[in-house]
DNA sequence: TTGTAAGCGTTATCAT
DNA sequence: ATGATAACGCTTACAA
């Protein structure tokens, strides 16, 4: 009852229709030409016997492979998973298939991961690089010929097309919102780790997406007149307990700080339970804002405000740019900022006075 | 500078080598037997070219192919990320990697790509399965000899072993606690669709899982000396606008419904955005349970009380039990029921006085 | 231990 | 329009 029953090939239908294979293989392949007849008798033939062709060894002869990999950073992040649904969706229109791999943000599964997906053969590539100072697995994929594009990031040295946000803009915005309600000590929080627990160069920062925004907060932040805003930008809020770490780091400073950017939305939601926790009022005694418009965002009290990074879009564009690769676009490669609008919620307020 | 070299072979690295192209072979396979000698001239051959063995044409020789099949209802659900992080981390471990696909929960679309997969040649296939009651494409990889595991869900006449929570009993557990703090009048609200808006026969619920939760919810409700408990069952919850129908139904009832339990947290965020937007106070005037133990669950004042499905275990599970199978486990197959205790928070609250 | 040669299931070339 | 036949890059008897 549980047969290992070697599949049905090509030449099986080919001798139940009586004909050759290569004729059986043309009409069930969908290429070259064959008489009505023949076609037919081929279907016929595939029908009854149940025949389903094997893409392994089409891929094979063909050398293309219909398998595109996907490497995000964490699967289980809603930025991603919403992106990875946007790629699936528009990917499977074009009769196209997707392996999936993390990361989890570190930089040798990302080597390794690239070179398990390029002995499948995939035909391109999509990938949230997690080090933009480490491209050589990235740059042998292009040069084997598979395309890629990067989600989320850009990284200018390599010969990719890019879909991310519009980054540095966005935290002007955010800026000149908070500070247009009288906020001046405002904090910036990534996950981001350094060795220190300061913020080192920014040409250290791996991940383009954060190395874009907090170079934004800086300038922003010095044209708006604060001094030294650097030590403004809080790094290393990785977990539950570091993220607490911080943000008692944050409420002891002095002049106060009012209003508090999370650089992405798990970030946000660990400040948010913290701020709740020590019975903070938002947005009286703190304001908040968060990047991407995560569920847990329009849940509290008050919703909390958000840049809008549209990830299911995000995917969509990269999975199209990937489709054009790799039906022969060879025009130079390109960035597609997409725009990242701020959504105003409850959760800014006046600043305190001080 | 954009070579679609193709790629090296072994016969490539053989030449190079000084060897034959078996003896290649068997050192860059890592199988039979090679001298000293011979192992060291192929492997510095291999290093020096760049060779990067094509597992395509490794899995059409052997038969087996490195890549598991995964179909899920929705990748940008949590529930499902969360599962499918648990799935990819397991098969990673064994070198295995995971084709991905969306159903969007429709039957359709599952047949298409369990067709899709096995056209791949997946090892086995890893399904959460829409509709038990239409399983011809499952039957169809087992017969072809792909071993399968259900996810979340089990069929009893699939030949496939399954993952699931404790559905009925978990049902049991939120309503026994309800129940001790004195609500009768409790309404279970699910996504499902069903013709006229109302519960029909429970046969025909195709998600196990929603099946199972149902069940166990009207014998309980029965037990604790409720008429017709088919009456409190909400179905048709897909959206935000069909949810606000469903809660408005739900407060115009009498005598009143005091608590309210999501099927999943998608419905749970829902119901709880309707009730406070109509200024509703939890848990004074009402209670709230949902099922997963979502981020935003514990962001909301009071946090919500969840069934905790661990949805990282099950795909953890589901991936040891394929790869068992694909060891050549032949035992019968099993169903692994994963308990999902209820996890209290303060959106359970005494019923208020009828 | 090593090499020769025959597959695996397609596609693709070239006569017929 | 159709049919032999040779690839594709690897594994795997079987021989040497």
């Amino acid at each position: 009852m549980s047969g290992k029953k070697s599949s049905l090939t090509v030449a099986d239908v080919a001798r139940a229709a009586k004909v050759s294979k290569a004729t059986a293989a043309r009409v069930l392949g969908g290429y070259g030409i064959a008489s009505e007849t023949a076609r037919k008798a081929v279907l016929e033939a595939a029908e009854t016997l149940g025949y389903q062709p094997n893409d392994l060894a089409r891929s094979m002869s063909t050398g293309r492979s219909g398998l595109v990999g996907v490497i995000v950073g964490d699967i289980e992040n809603a930025f991603f998973s919403q992106a990875v649904r946007g790629i699936s969706d528009t990917l499977r229109a074009a009769d196209l298939n997707l392996i999936i791999s993390n990361s989890s943000e570190r930089l040798s599964e990302e080597i390794e991961m690239v070179s398990v997906l390029l002995r499948q053969r995939v035909a391109g590539l999509i990938v949230a690089p997690t080090d933009a100072r480490h491209l050589d697995h990235l740059k042998a994929a292009l040069a084997a010929g598979t395309p890629v594009v990067t989600l989320d990031r850009h990284v200018p040295e390599l010969e990719a097309d890019a879909i991310c946000g519009d980054d540095r803009e966005s935290v002007g915005r955010v800026l000149r919102r908070l500070h247009e309600v009288g906020h001046r000590q405002i904090a910036y929080v990534t996950a981001m780790e350094t060795t220190d627990g300061k913020l080192g160069k920014l040409e250290d920062i791996g991940i383009s997406a954060v190395r874009e925004r907090i170079t934004g907060f800086l300038t922003h932040m010095r044209e708006a007149g604060v001094e030294k805003p650097a030590n403004l930008v809080f790094v290393g809020a990785t977990g539950d307990d570091e993220t607490s770490l911080v943000v008692t780091r944050i409420l002891e400073r002095s002049p106060p700080i009012t209003a508090i950017l999370a650089s992405d939305s798990l970030i946000g939601a660990r400040i948010f339970r913290e701020l709740s926790d020590r019975g903070l009022k938002l947005p009286q005694e703190m304001s908040l804002v968060s990047w991407f418009d995560a569920d847990w965002t329009r849940v509290t009290s008050p919703r909390i405000c958000v840049v809008d990074q549209p990830t299911y879009r995000f995917g969509q564009e990269a999975a199209e740019r990937l489709i054009a690769r790799l039906k022969g676009d060879a025009s130079p490669p390109q960035v597609f900022v997409i725009p990242t609008p701020l959504l105003e919620r409850g959760s800014i307020g006046a600043a305190r006075s001080d």
